[in-house]
DNA sequence: AGCACGCCGACT
DNA sequence: GTCGGCGTGCTC
């Protein structure tokens, strides 16, 4: 009797948000929860997941199921854990478990699937085949000469036009042609040669060898380590031919091994010197060890930039991997691994993957690999981590955990802060958050006791903190400077550079000017697919920040035809032409998404810095995180106020964490930081606890404004996103939506509806975009609402759960 | 998301 | 009368 199976497909679609039933053939009857395979789905082929397999198929009627078409693994690829995560993550931010689980796989397929084309057997009668049209005859003439055609194949030999799609079709209806499916595994396994010791090595062996030099010091060496590559062999100036002539003597074999792909492997690093912990450190580790003992496994780690989170880190991972058990180190971006990696390699070596989007299919299903059968213990990455194939878990950290860019802003929509936190549940592992400026979540949930506060305040070795000087620009301005950089930022600059030290300066925004405009009529040029304002970089282009869209720079108003078209605003490129002019013998770098193309360009940039070769790096916030550059001692904080006038009730936090981490990159070395703060908010208190350092004050104060205006952490936010290509239906549907929402909820004071407003980018091709903005103390009800009114499955509504921003 | 199906206007 | 445009609905 065939067995059944319910099968998630691998489409990242709500409208099919449910699983499917198909028959489980006699031959794949190894297959179980968890295993990846490949069914007839409409009438094509892919990729699911079986997510449940009954026991028996009586009460179910099989005479509508298809079978299964064949099997991608033999063991399960999701552990119970992996698929636990992944339908927490499905039920909590309210997407298909589909879309959820496709995050676990390396790549978005596990397997390449596609169409290829071959005549039918049976012979076309002469009247029919002069019914046919010229193309359709050499259509079919190419694949009686041809066996398995593709469609690649065909456009090459069919020109790029794409109308033999259309002969094609033609000719399988008419069923003289026949399509199928021939699929292939994304990732290629790569092999290289091993060379494994076959024999004792002996001084009566050594002797048959006295003439043979070459072949008695490669036996020598491989009686050490008993196997190796050959590439490594090579290295060690031991040669193929050598290790061939052994192994016609049958001393070694010759064998052929998977090798997995590994672009960190052979990274230099220096062994870690011996571990001295500072008396904070000490403490911090001492009240871990107190809380585990009483069974409290969660962790906030509040430590002022430089003070040494890292150890602490490090310091856990060796604890934990003595027990066996894997770690996971979550960074915000690809661009802080560089960093944390050495510091781990140095103590863990090989021990340590790293995983992040810019891997590529291949090696990040190595990885994945190494991970899945224990040959790694320490797992580094952003985001995507989380969804590696851990046997174990004992620790995950957070490293920097305030950071935005934990949220993924497309579908699914889920906060790695949250999903760190059920994992280190599901598996029991250990959460430790670390962070300068925590979330106002976090230190929240600190100050009640859901997360122990650890709390280091000294830098290491006594640095001291950077002395902060804020600038107010509407004076500058009062004084006639209308340029980006102030006085007092320009003398530290100059006693810097005069003190052969170097300087960071940061400015938020990207490009030459931020907006252009018509002097004559006041229009601003927009990109035309979100509407956000067009901004100018040098190379003579107009590029919108949001979509990557480029224009040419217009000569005449597109709007009045005048010719007064005009350049305001300004980013990091004219600051850099600013800084050249100003001093024209200083060695200035820039680092923002415009200089960081390639894959270790960022990382080049940074080690160039460092190693003296510029004296000035400046760029947007990219320069703010986690380096640590001795030789800096001057920061310039150019437009503190750029992140602190958004319409979103983080802006303050946002603020004061810039300014913070900015802050921090000055005096890492033995000589004090100086910073200059220039802004036009002087006196707005997250710019003056930032000046300050004041992180236990401005939380305070901000935490008061969220109590009083209902926001997290007093409450958790659902922000639903109505779209339509009618402007007043969106705003209708957004608001019939509230009111019934409101009525449902009538008795219930803690969910309040607020909007619909027009969202941040309020038409995207072609529709109009309209956000309600829920506020409520129990997701879960809220949630079972969304669903009952199958908001869930509805396309025109996106949901948000626990947006990062409101706008 | 794809892909078939089906209903309506343009062209041989 | 046929071709092909795109809106609608389905996928075990």
């Amino acid at each position: 009797m065939k067995k059944i199976a319910d099968i998630y497909i691998n489409i990242p679609v709500k409208s099919i948000a449910k699983p499917y039933t198909y028959l489980i053939p006699e031959q794949f009857d190894i297959l179980t929860v968890g295993c990846r395979v490949l069914v007839p789905f409409g009438n094509r082929i892919m990729e699911g997941f079986i997510i449940k397999i009954y026991p028996d198929n009586n009460s179910i009627d099989t005479t509508k199921l298809k079978e299964i078409k064949d099997i991608i693994d033999t063991q399960p690829w999701f552990t119970p854990n992996m698929y636990a995560t992944a339908k927490w993550m499905a039920d909590f931010y309210m997407c298909s478990l589909g879309e959820t689980m496709r995050l676990f796989i390396p790549g978005k397929n596990s397997v390449k699937i596609r169409p290829i084309f071959n005549i039918n057997d049976k012979e076309i009668p002469l009247e029919e085949w002069k019914k046919l049209s010229d193309k359709q005859q050499a259509l079919y003439k190419y694949m009686q000469a041809y066996k398995d055609v593709d469609l690649l194949t065909l456009r090459r030999s069919f020109g790029s036009n794409e109308n033999f799609i259309f002969d094609l079709e033609k000719l399988i209806n008419k069923n003289y042609i026949t399509k199928s499916y021939i699929y292939h595994k994304q990732a290629k396994k790569i092999y290289t040669d091993y060379i494994i010791l076959n024999t004792l090595v002996n001084d009566d062996i050594l002797a048959t060898l006295k003439r043979k030099p070459a072949q008695k010091k490669a036996l020598i060496y491989l009686n050490e380590i008993k196997e190796a590559s050959v590439t490594d062999l090579k290295q060690q100036h031991i040669s193929l031919t050598t290790l061939k002539a052994l192994a016609q003597l049958n001393y070694v074999k010759i064998e052929k091994k998977q090798v997995l792909r590994d672009s960190y492997k052979n990274m230099l690093v220096n062994k870690a010197q011996q571990r001295t912990l500072t008396e904070e450190q000490q403490t911090a580790m001492n009240t871990i060890e107190n809380s585990l003992s009483q069974g409290k496994n969660k962790f906030l780690l509040f430590g002022v930039t430089g003070s040494g989170k890292t150890q602490i880190y490090i310091e856990m991972a060796l604890k934990i991997r003595a027990l066996g058990k894997q770690v996971l180190i979550l960074v915000p971006e690809i661009v802080l691994t560089g960093q944390l990696v050495m510091s781990f390699k140095q103590y863990f070596n090989d021990d340590v993957a790293v995983i992040h989007s810019k891997l590529s299919v291949n090696e990040r299903n190595d990885t994945f690999w190494r991970i899945r059968t224990g040959q790694v213990g320490i797992v580094i990455g952003a985001r995507s981590a989380l969804f590696a194939p851990f046997l174990t878990l004992g620790l995950v950290v957070m490293d920097e955990e305030h950071e935005a860019s934990y949220k993924q802003d497309e579908s699914p929509r889920y906060h790695s802060h949250d999903v760190a936190e059920k994992m280190a549940q599901i598996y029991d592992a250990i959460l430790l958050l670390g962070s300068a400026t925590p979330s106002l979540e976090s230190f929240y949930k600190a100050q009640n006791g859901e997360y122990t506060l650890l709390t280091m305040k000294e830098r290491i070795d006594n640095i001291p903190m950077p002395f902060i000087e804020g600038v107010d620009m509407r004076e500058e301005l009062k004084h006639g400077n209308r340029k980006i950089l102030s006085r007092k930022l320009k003398e530290l600059i100059s006693t810097t550079l005069a003190k052969k030290q170097q300087l960071i300066i940061m400015l938020n925004r990207r490009g030459f000017s931020t907006f252009v405009m018509c002097r004559s009529c006041g229009y601003v040029i927009k990109c035309p697919q979100c509407g956000l304002p067009l901004v100018y970089h040098k190379q003579g282009k107009l590029q919108c920040h949001h979509c990557d869209i480029i224009e040419p720079v217009p000569d005449i108003c597109p709007k009045c035809s005048s010719r007064y078209i005009k350049f305001f605003g300004s980013g990091t490129e004219k600051l850099e032409e600013e800084l050249s002019q100003t001093f024209p013998n200083a060695r200035i770098i820039r680092l923002d998404r415009d200089t960081t193309g390639k894959k270790f360009a960022h990382q080049d940039i940074l080690k160039q810095f460092k190693a003296g070769l510029y004296d000035i790096l400046l760029g947007t916030q990219m320069v703010a995180k986690g380096h640590d550059i001795p030789n800096v001692t001057g920061v310039g904080i150019i437009s503190a106020d750029s992140s602190l006038n958004l319409p979103d009730f983080r802006a303050s936090e946002r603020t004061f964490a810039l300014i913070t981490q900015t802050a921090g990159r000055a005096g890492r070395g033995s000589q004090k930081g100086h910073v200059i703060l220039q802004t036009y908010n002087l006196e707005h208190y997250a710019v003056q606890y930032g000046m300050q350092q004041d992180y236990i004050s401005f939380y305070n104060e901000e935490l008061t404004l969220r109590k009083m205006l209902y926001y997290p952490p007093f409450c958790n936010l659902i922000k639903l996103i109505f779209q339509n290509e009618i402007e007043e239906q969106a705003i209708k549907i957004a608001n019939d939506f509230k009111m019934d929402m409101e009525k449902y909820f009538s008795d219930n004071d803690n969910i309040q509806v607020m909007g619909p407003a027009p969202a941040l980018i309020s038409k995207f091709k072609d529709m109009y975009r309209f956000n309600l903005l829920i506020k409520t103390n129990d997701l879960s009800i809220v949630n079972k609402f969304l669903r009952q009114k199958n908001i869930d499955i509805n396309k025109y509504i996106t949901i948000d759960i626990n947006p990062i921003n409101t706008n």
